[in-house]
DNA sequence: TGCAGATGTTAGGCAAGCCTTACTTTTTGA
DNA sequence: TCAAAAAGTAAGGCTTGCCTAACATCTGCA
């Protein structure tokens, strides 16, 4: 889980968005609607609700029938996920030695419930003990 | 997430309610609805709706008014369930170096969404690895 | 320049999952 | 034997997350 504004959680579904949006987002390019939704596979209706509640907490900006940008704490909170779910997955695949495929879904999963130290700790391990 | 009959999946709350019967039941005691709902911190209706749910899956049995009972297959899944937690704690705790209490809720969250190669590869790690 | 098609938004709805309150039925033990 | 405790039922609410249909806006190009 990610801290928003006034530190309230997000969903799993929204920091998948949020994921997406970044990595849709260039620098200083923002996403679009239609493209994040194929991306994730839903409907643009699903996106602008959910774009809606990012906003809500501070992540993105937007204009109307404008694309979405991440705002400086959406950036970071994206990142975090990207970082998090990026060290599950090595850590799958290089220490359990999780087939990759599998290792991409438990990742997925793993990463929106984790605690803060849980990660820390195991980016900690990966680092000092088997190497990244 | 453990399988039932059919190899239906069963919700995160289900296995929660899985493993509470089964810590509650003792070798072949039942265990009763409001033992349940007590330790789970949810209300009698809501252990009885569940119960109905893990009898349709063929993991419990029950009489009216009377206490449940772990089928074969519940047992099996509630071990299993059982299994993956403890094996997850003892990860966090002594693979990482986490918190105990830490550790316990990660532990909660991680046991009903990980998938099974990585609880085996988990489980063999630690044999070989790190020592119990 | 104005319209067609792309894009974005709104409104409304549905299903799953989980929980509650209030009530009825059964059991049990003083 | 009868009241309290336990179990079960009925009815409903909330949240999350998704959808479709219809509508609004924008934009490029003939």
């Amino acid at each position: 889980m990610v801290t928003g504004r006034s530190g309230a959680k997000i969903s799993p579904s929204l920091e998948d968005y949020l994921e997406a949006v970044m990595e849709l987002a260039g620098a200083d390019e923002g996403a679009r609607t239609t493209d994040v939704a194929i991306r994730l596979g839903v409907s643009k209706a699903s996106v602008n609700q959910a774009m809606g509640l990012l906003v809500d907490r501070g992540l993105i900006s937007r204009e109307k029938y404008g694309p979405v940008y991440l705002t400086q704490e959406g950036r970071n909170a994206a990142q975090a996920v990207c970082r998090r779910h990026r060290a599950l997955k090595s850590f799958l695949v290089s220490v359990l030695g999780i087939d990759e495929s599998v290792a991409e879904e438990d990742a997925c999963q793993i990463e929106h419930v984790v605690s803060k130290e849980t990660m820390a700790s195991l980016i900690d391990f990966m680092e000092r003990g088997t190497g990244r």
